[in-house]
DNA sequence: CCTGGATTTTAGCCTGTGCTAAATTTGTGT
DNA sequence: ACACAAATTTAGCACAGGCTAAAATCCAGG
């Protein structure tokens, strides 16, 4: 989508384009974190379910994933995550919790803020990050 | 992307699809209120510059918005927004200026402000909108 | 009026992300 | 050991949204 920040890329794909790609990084890799943790292993047919897409579009986006080296996998076998995934993936939750809280510290309820925070996560600069955690330490009350 | 809340449409495209076509539409029509507003008409080439990319790419996005019914448009001329259109960039436009307040108001410097609420506006439910609002009338010092 | 620069359109290409249907593989239970 | 169910892969389709290059159109200045 537009709003881009960056300047277009000489090549072939634009930032704007990546910045997506990037979105998609940042879901997959922290939702197989969460499935890695709560059953040990990660199958394509999990992500499916918690995505609400088919197992066929979760399966190429693995792909992709492995290509861009986020995770590994080898055929008809689960997927686990790269070094370089495992820190996107810690990095990615830490801040949705950092949103989550924040949202339901200004009074948003729960329900609303756990979809809210989904969406917004991936456009929390560091710096409003950490604006967000200073607003939650000073309210700790 | 997923994190789709709605669940999966039976036909075509999915929910999931619809949703980044809203966001799109959502800045566009921002951003031809804009252009109009500061320059009398909107041609092509000012979204073009606005988002960097293509004029190619706007023509064909500006042809999906008058198919959608957001905006019109006669070849070779300018592009309207339609009263549909009209009321989605009046929206978008307050919430876009809420998101961005807000998050000044939490110490947020401006030249990030700008971009975060950016990409952060589409992600807002009018839930949040109302928090922040909350916040801002509360913090009006 | 007519030519040249700006703009828009057309044609054609690519990747990403969604789907279904069908083929393949894996692994489990009797 | 084998058959069956579950899972994955392959094949093939659609549309969005990027791009360049080239053709067409529009409009202003000379």
């Amino acid at each position: 989508m537009p709003h881009s920040r960056k300047r277009r890329d000489q090549g072939k794909h634009s930032r704007i384009r990546s910045d997506h790609a990037t979105e998609i990084a940042e879901d997959y890799v922290e939702a197989i974190a969460e499935v890695i943790e709560a059953s040990g292993t990660c199958r394509a047919v999990d992500l499916a379910s918690r995505f609400e897409v088919s197992h066929v579009t979760v399966n190429r986006t693995i792909g992709r994933l492995a290509r861009d080296g986020w995770v590994e996998t080898e055929p008809y076998g689960p997927v686990v995550l790269t070094a370089k995934g495992k820190q996107l993936a810690r990095k990615a939750a830490e801040r949705h919790a950092v949103v989550l809280k924040f949202l339901m510290a200004i009074g948003v309820r729960e329900s609303v803020a756990k979809i809210d925070s989904e969406g917004i996560e991936h456009h929390v600069s560091p710096e409003t990050l950490d604006a967000m955690r200073a607003f939650l330490s000073e309210h700790a009350d």
